[in-house]
Parts: structure tokens; sequence; C-alpha cells
DNA sequence: CGAATATGCCAACAACTGTTGGCCAACATT
DNA sequence: AATGTTGGCCAACAGTTGTTGGCATATTCG
């Protein structure tokens, strides 16, 4: 029983993987199960049997922690860059969680609302925690930067900005999280 | 043959009209031709009649014009507020064209295509007409701004960002990308 | 008037989708 | 050794999709 829990499981770890690559990749839609499957090796109805639907697959592989550093730690002036080399560095490391989220948020209403939540419990406490006033109005642009920047990224790659930690892009969307983290203030 | 004309006409842009709303609500996948026939009031073999195929109708409604203003004859200062008003009014408009491509592009490789061709004709070549380097990179950023917002705005619809007009919107995203135009020179 | 041409609908096809149930082999338990 | 359980595959269903061809109606033109 132990030898057979620890194959399932990495039956399981396989077939979750297969689907973060896949959904990363083609977004909701055009991963099907079949495909997850034969990446993973396995039959289609397998999956079935693990994650209970399509959806279930979805929601099991597209939750994740964005493992936000201790804004309050750093120095002020230091916020919006650590901020930005934190997603670039994730992301260079083949970190594709967001990715997932991205690409299925434009058709998918439950990775809409998966990105809220995750917005809300991780992105706007910890800006709140910093900036004086208007943290959710802060916070909203900061996203707006970030996403907008993966996006041009990994959607529609972008040369300048897709490339592995590119230095300038680092020093200046830095610039721009500090402003919306502290600028104009009233 | 005259009427005829004008009556098919007609039911072309019924049909244009009903796939570009539905393209931009629901991305391409999810859009489908019965749909869109049935929004328009018609059969769906007519929209294959008139559009020769679904990829042929999604071309022919996602091509537009930004219809971007004359930058090089705005003071240098008002520059990037002046680029964000214009988006910000045309998509309050109910100007959708850049809705249905940033929801297309995630699944549809002609979306991804078709934007990169809408940035490098119509965005690239006037920012280049305005700044003094590294153009290309600072287009990309500004793209990254503002396409991130139309994301926040339109998918994940975020309360501070999807309002109309909101004046601090404009004036913080208009500073961001006044300095991603300008800003750190070397 | 008759012929031709446009405009539209209906019905169907073939492919693909998520999903299900039954069967088989290997292993653990008794 | 008999039994139950686990991990896996196969085949099929039911719905949806893009797409096509044939048929009806109305308008235009000779």
């Amino acid at each position: 029983m132990a030898a057979a829990r620890i194959r399932s499981d990495e039956t399981r770890e396989r077939i979750a993987r297969a689907a973060r690559r896949l959904f990363a990749e083609h977004g909701y839609e055009r991963t099907t199960i079949r495909a997850v499957a034969g990446e993973a090796g396995i039959d289609p109805s397998m999956v079935m049997r693990y994650f209970g639907s399509k959806e279930g697959l979805f929601a099991a592989v597209s939750s994740f922690d964005l493992r936000l550093p201790d804004l309050a730690a750093l120095p002020r002036e230091a916020v919006g860059r650590a901020l930005v080399r934190h997603f670039l560095t994730r992301w260079e490391q083949g970190d594709d969680g967001l990715v997932v989220l991205l690409r299925a948020a434009s058709s998918n209403e439950e990775a809409r609302a998966r990105m809220r939540e995750i917005f809300a419990s991780q992105v706007l406490p910890r800006i709140a925690g910093i900036a004086e006033d208007e943290a959710a109005l802060r916070a909203e642009l900061i996203a707006s930067q970030i996403l907008g920047l993966a996006f041009c990224r990994f959607v529609l790659r972008l040369p300048h900005l897709s490339g592995p930690d590119a230095e300038a892009v680092v020093e200046r969307v830095g610039s721009v999280v500090q402003f919306h983290l502290f600028g104009a203030a009233r």
C-alpha cells in the first residue's frame, strides 16, 4: 500500500506539472484533458480520477503563493526595485503560476476570481502596510504595471521586455512601482 | 442590385458588430459562430458566407486604428497624460477593438501577431518621433503600462481602475508614461 | 414575362470535447 | 490460496464546434 501510494502521488504530480505547463502555454480553453494526459504519459480518464474534472484540475494547479518579501523591512527607497526584481527572478526560475492565471483569465471566470483573491490576500495587505494613504488605489496601479509587464513578456513576447532579468527593465519599472507606492501624495 | 447590396452590407455590419461585442466579452475560443449569428439574428451559415471562416471573421473585426494624437505637436510635459486620457476616453466611448485583441491574445497566435503589428506600425513610430533615445524599449514599457491598465480594467475589473475616466488614474498613469518616455535618460 | 442572381435558412457531417463505466493486471491483506 | 484494493487502459457517449451543400424566396435584369 505504501508503494502504491507513492506511485500514485508521483502520477498525480506528473499530471499537475503537465497541466501547469500547458495551461501556461495555451490558456484554459485550448488545453485539453487529452493533451495533459498525453504529456503526462497516461490515459485521459486518469486525469478525471485524480482531479474530478477539468475545472478541478485547473483549480488544483492555479493556486499559488507569490512569496512576496517583507516590504516593511526594506529601506523605503528600495521597495519598488525589490518588488520588480522579485517577480522577474521568480519568472526566470520557471515559476509559471501567474502566467497560468494570466492566460486563463481572459476567458475563465474562475481564473479571474482566483486572481482577485490572490491580489486581495497577498498584495493588498503588504501595500497597505507601507503606503501612507490610498493603499487600495496604489496596489491596483502596481498590479496594472506588473501584470502588464507579464503580459508583454509571456504573451506578447515583446523583445526588450522578454530577456532574462534585463537591468534596464528592473530599473525603470522599479521606479514606476516606487512612484505608484509613494508618489503623488497629497 | 443596389438595394440588395445595401441590405447585404447591413447584414455584414450587424454580424461584425455582434462579433466585436462577443469577442471582447468572451475571448476567441468561447465565442462561437452560432452565438454571433444568434446575436445578429441570422443563420450561422451566413457568417461563413460573409467572412469565410471564424478566423476570417476575427481578422475582419480585430484590425483597427488607435487614432493616436500627434504627440510631437503637444508640449513635452503633457504627452504622458494626453496619451492615457486618449485611451481612457476611447474605452469609455465603447471602442472595444483593443479589448478584443487583449482577450484573444491569450490563446490565439493571430491576435498576438496583429497586436504586435499594431504596436510596430502605430505606437513605435510615434514614440520614436519624440523620444531622444532607446525608443524601442520606451515604447514597450509604455505598452506594458497601458495594456496592464486595460487588463485590470476590462478583464479583472479592479474597482479603482474600472470607473469612467478616474482623474487620479489619468494623473498617475500619465506620470508613469511620462517617465517611460523621457525619464532615466543616460 | 422569364432568367439569373443574390440572400437566406435548414439539415447534416465530421471532428473534437469533457466525461463515464467496465475491464484487466498487480499487489496487499487475510 | 482466496480476496479485496489500487493504478491503469479501452471504448464509448453525449454535446458542441466549425463548416458545407442543397433548397427556398425575392430581387434584378434582359
